[in-house]
RNA sequence: GAAGCUGGCUAGACAGUCGCCGUUCGCAUUUAACUUGUCAGUUUACUGACUUAGUUAAAUGGCGAAGCCCCUCGCGGGCUUACGCAACGAAGGGAGGAAAGUCCGGGCUGCAUAGAGCAAGAUGACGGCUAACGGCCGUACGCUGAAAUCUUUCUGGCGAAAGCUGGGAAUUAUAAGGCGCGGAAUAGGGCCACAGAGACGAGCGUAUUAAGUUACGGUGAAACGCGGUAACCUCCAUCUGCAGCAAUAUCAAAUAGGCUGGCACUUUUAUUUGUGUGAAGGUACGCAAGUAAAUAAGGCGUGGCUCGCGCUGCCAGCGGGUAGAUAGCUCGAGCGCACAAGCAAUUGUACGCCUAGAUGAAUGACUGUCACCUUAGCAAUAAGGCUACAGAACCCGGCUUACCGGCCAGCUUCACUU
RNA sequence: CGGGGCGUAGCGCAGCCUGGUAGCGUACUUGUCUGGGGGACAAGGGGUCGCAGGUUCAAAUCCUGCCGUUCCGA
């Protein structure tokens, strides 16, 4: 049974993660969000989030942002796979456009799940990949 | 009742689903004993069985760390730990009045320090409060402060008149309240545009007088006067050591470098030191050690092997210390209430309470109902907003700035009624 | 957390320290030179000096408090 809890396991917490998946290089963007992605080691999908001040000045508004991305990883964690990921806002936006979030996050995900389907098939790639 | 103003409190509510971060407790499973309950036997007491709940004791159990023991020495096995972590369950807690700006003041920590002074900076009516302040309270002063009131005046209506009433303008003093307050100008220096005869030294012009004796002089903010300006320099009084929780303390990986010890250390050249040959000094030669450069060998990697290519002294320990972890980290000039002192700020006493501690950074997301607001509508209701300003980062006392509303209390003026 | 700079015409900047007139370049408008354009020359318009309060006879300038923007250090 699959739970929907988050916990520290599932975060990107150290420098050196982060740095790692933005020197894979590969992500994908859309009008709000950008996915920078790159295969992880630790069997379990990791969320990282960056909003910057620039998206938007308000506090409140930033954190209402990051709580909303978090509430959908957290949905769907167990469906993503071994994959660590940071989400960056590229636009703000706000309560009435979360139908128009969730959408754009469901597209992401089969977008990324479409493109780890051959890295997860031969994991030997992977190894490869990770050591470039 | 109307108008103006001040202070305090609050910061949408409830429910559902899925979650996040601390704190405390229980850990999960098995066994035994006791208490309670039921049933059976039965001498109002005892025995046996069962189940639920609670308490106590023991054992077993996930990962890591430390210590001990055994051994066939290996990434072995076993035991212990009021050691940590993970996972599970329960209880209880979880953003603000400004958390903001970072403008002042203090605590705390490190460094420095007998004490004093210089420099630099800040403050400046008087008195008080305070841990302290540039803050607060009281008093005095200055500026301001009403469509209300007083006074004057113009005008319209009613009326025989007295008078009543509506509108406009001017003026004066103000209420509650708001804002401000910068000590000293014979201690000294600087500056005072334009205008004006003259701008800080006094002199000049006219009139006058025994006499620089007296009076006046269009301008200008200030004029014939030893003025104004210290939010110009300065002087006086008071205060301030410097830095900031990324302070600071403890533990401490990898890599590079440092120190120590052991092993390895070929040859040549240069140089230094010691020593021998030499009667002595110098020179020369030999030996030993150190340093530098080059080279060979060795080692490692590439590889099935050789050649080749690339890198390079090897091993162990120590100390500093980075990433990281832990502490600092929330019980404090704390909050509530009552009484007392005081005009007040504030202080004292008694009682009660514990109220966020995150660190790539939690305190939430969504849905529904009600409340609130806006629009439409006589209303019922419908649609929309799902609401203001805004998110703790060591902690307090203030100041400043932002702000949708709601509730309560008080003050002043005026009008009406009793 | 600590420290500094900037804000003046549409744009880029002087003037501030040492208070009395707000200016330079460019852009804009008009005119002249040219057959026309470009260019040159001449004239002109355009300023809450970021906002608010204060000191002063007088404030872009001095003082205080805000707002915006930008840089530096730990």
């Amino acid at each position: 049974m699959a739970r929907f809890s988050l916990t520290k396991q599932a975060k990107l917490i150290k420098t050196d993660d982060f740095s790692s998946v933005f020197n894979f290089r590969k992500r994908i963007s859309t009008h709000y969000l950008i996915i920078h992605y790159r295969p992880g080691a630790q069997g379990q999908a990791r969320l990282g989030l960056v909003v910057s001040k620039k998206t938007a000045k308000s506090a409140v508004h930033r954190n209402y942002m990051r709580r909303v991305l978090r509430e959908l990883f957290r949905l769907q964690q167990h469906e993503i796979g071994a994959i660590d990921l940071i989400i960056r806002v590229q636009k703000s936006f706000s309560q009435t456009d979360f139908m128009q979030i969730k959408q754009e996050f469901n597209v992401l995900m089969t977008k990324l799940k479409q493109r780890m389907q051959p890295l997860i098939a031969n994991p030997d790639s992977v190894s490869v990949a990770t050591d470039k």
